[in-house]
DNA sequence: GTCCGCATGTAAGGCGTTACATGATTAA
DNA sequence: TTAATCATGTAACGCCTTACATGCGGAC
């Protein structure tokens, strides 16, 4: 027993593909070593005991192996309750923890969030994204203020580029929110 | 046998902050849990067996138990072996591989590097950082405009954010030479 | 004398890394 | 046939996480 609705990085990012499309251990690594979304592993070591876990936990199952062509792969897809835990993970509330600890999940989340729960909560993602990340950077500017005298210089900067990134955050986020609004009323236009 | 010049991001931010001041356990844990250095461990799982691994490999040594006041603490100070190894680790070359996969090594190198290597190093430092974004973000965008078709519409926001944040490492690169060596000019002046 | 905070630790488990191994298919 | 590529794996190791344990000191 485990199985929580919790899911580490990598999971999140191997189950999330799997989600768009069936595929098999390669296509991952492939997508892994040759797309930027490639900060991640990519090497078999990681990937195989991965996919091996998260079939153990009932998220995805092997669909047929082989192709046409020939080599025998081992193709994956996602499951009814692989999908359920997927939309528990992307609906979590974005909290101060993530957008100090785990940045790297919240993109991710992002990434898949559309596809998977709509437009409508990705936008309040983005929306609750931007405003923690507001609400966290005046507690760094502060701190760098009162610390200014007592840190190296270098130390300085170092917490200036750190305070840089979250900026550019809520602007990337304002602005991905703008977009996706716009696509959003488009479509409904078109539809009409 | 191991003991390469390799650190581990904890141990380098570790063995940085005991090259600053010799301190303890608990005082470095202070630091992870109450600066926003903090994005990192802090657990007594992580800095205890990292602060003995580090000290079997003779990178610091106790140096006296207890202060005058009087809870026995473990205080360490490096060696000067371990300040070796640290001036290795600093002077390594900023690669590609750095910057893709282990920016936050490459920013903890930063705000140690200053004290330990010298302001000519940092300096030529934060030039390799910047130059090697600029060589790697035409190959992002390209990527980018390939794949714009393809990719669903969070997939390229998230892209994009990745973009800017290597943008913004080099604007705040570029910043922070311009001081740092005007930094190093005014105080050339101060010893005259 | 009890309770809270300081300071250090340990044990179990999870997971990623590196490096090596294995078969099967296609191209030369 | 040999080599290269495809596709999947395994074993050892390192290191972090979580959770629990322990002893001492000061405050009331």
């Amino acid at each position: 027993m485990k199985q929580e609705d919790s899911l580490s990085t990598l999971s999140l990012a191997i189950l999330g593909l799997i989600s768009q499309n069936p595929q098999s251990g390669y296509d991952i690594r492939k997508v892994f070593s040759t797309t930027p979304l490639g900060h991640f592993s990519s090497s078999p070591g990681a990937i195989y005991p991965a996919l091996r876990r998260i079939e153990a936990n009932g998220w995805i199952r092997a669909a047929g192996r082989r192709e046409k062509t020939g080599r025998p792969r081992t193709v994956y897809q996602i499951t009814s309750r692989g999908l359920a835990v997927l939309k528990r993970h992307l609906s979590q509330p974005v909290t101060r923890g993530h957008i100090v600890w785990h940045m790297d999940d919240l993109m991710l989340r992002f990434a898949f969030m559309d596809q998977i729960v709509g437009r409508e909560k990705t936008l309040r993602f983005l929306r609750a994204f931007a405003s923690e990340i507001d609400a966290y950077v005046p507690i760094l500017r502060s701190y760098l203020k009162s610390a200014t005298d007592t840190l190296p210089p270098c130390g300085r900067l170092a917490m200036e580029q750190g305070i840089a990134g979250y900026e550019m955050n809520v602007q990337w986020a304002k602005r991905a929110a703008k977009e996706l609004a716009r696509g959003a009323r488009d479509s409904r236009k078109e539809r009409s």
